[in-house]
DNA sequence: ACCGGTGAGCATCGATCGGC
DNA sequence: GCCGATCGATGCTCACCGGT
């Protein structure tokens, strides 16, 4: 996945990537072991390939992670799911302001837990949590979730990040998170169904005036969208490396 | 209804290469 | 080694669109 990827190296252009590819070079081990199919290249460009690819080999070796998020093009992160620890991240609001509404519900999957933060209960262990990963994936978080749980916690974060929204969009597929989930065959429970980002401000202020049946609602809807986060990523990692 | 990240499209500038 | 041509990197604007 990583390794199939050219784009970031000194010296490759997206055509001269998409040349490799079309030639069966699907990793840079390939490159390096078929130099001399590229003796048309100027030697320098060829040399400065090279270096690049050594260098990019040494990073995986070493695991650093924060390597190539600085090499790599946003586009291309989706290839460094697999380097680190992901979480995938969904927020429940008052509203749509970082500045005048609150954080009510911060959901974190694991990939195979889901640790729930309620605010008045345990909000404040979210950060906590969060920085236990180094890679989230959200649906639209890059304008949406990571400003706004950055602005609650006063802190910057340094993550990975794989927003669905614009990677999704990318394969035709867009219209919001349940529209693309129904595209896709995705069902949700019956009664959570009808349940929007409207109706999550609304069952916030149930619980609040004492309705515990509203929390658990509101903690069943956040926890569909963030273990669906995860079967979208993987629905998009699969259809990037087949068309590869 | 708001905010702002993204990427497409475009223009410009710079780097590089090949011919001589 | 110079010069012109070509290619690519970079920067800019703008329209789009999603979250609660």
């Amino acid at each position: 996945m990583l390794t199939k990827t050219f784009s970031h190296i000194d010296g490759i252009t997206p055509s001269l990537e998409q040349q490799l590819w079309e030639i069966g070079i699907r990793h840079w081990d390939d490159f390096l072991n078929r130099t001399d199919q590229f003796a048309h290249l100027p030697k320098t460009k060829l040399q400065r390939i090279q270096e690049g690819i050594f260098e990019s080999k040494q990073a995986l070796e070493k695991n650093d992670l924060n390597y190539f998020k600085s090499v790599l093009k946003p586009k291309e992160h989706w290839r460094l799911s697999k380097m680190g620890k992901v979480a995938y991240v969904d927020i429940e609001t008052t509203g749509l302001s970082r500045w005048s509404d609150d954080l009510t519900l911060l959901g974190i999957y694991d990939g195979s837990l889901s640790h729930m933060y309620i605010n008045g209960k345990n909000l404040a262990d979210a950060h906590a949590k969060l920085m236990e990963f180094d890679i989230i994936v959200t649906f639209n978080g890059k304008q949406f979730d990571m400003p706004f749980i950055e602005h609650h916690f006063s802190y910057q974060y340094d993550f990975v990040h794989l927003d669905l929204r614009y990677m999704l969009k990318e394969l035709g597929l867009q219209g919001g998170l349940k529209n693309i989930e129904s595209q896709l065959g995705i069902c949700r429970d019956m009664d959570l169904q009808g349940v929007d980002g409207f109706e999550a401000v609304r069952l916030w202020r149930q619980y609040q005036r004492g309705n515990q049946a509203a929390l658990q609602k509101l903690l069943r809807y956040n926890e569909q969208d963030i273990v669906n986060l995860k079967f979208l990523l993987n629905y998009y990692i699969d259809k990037k490396t087949e068309l590869l």
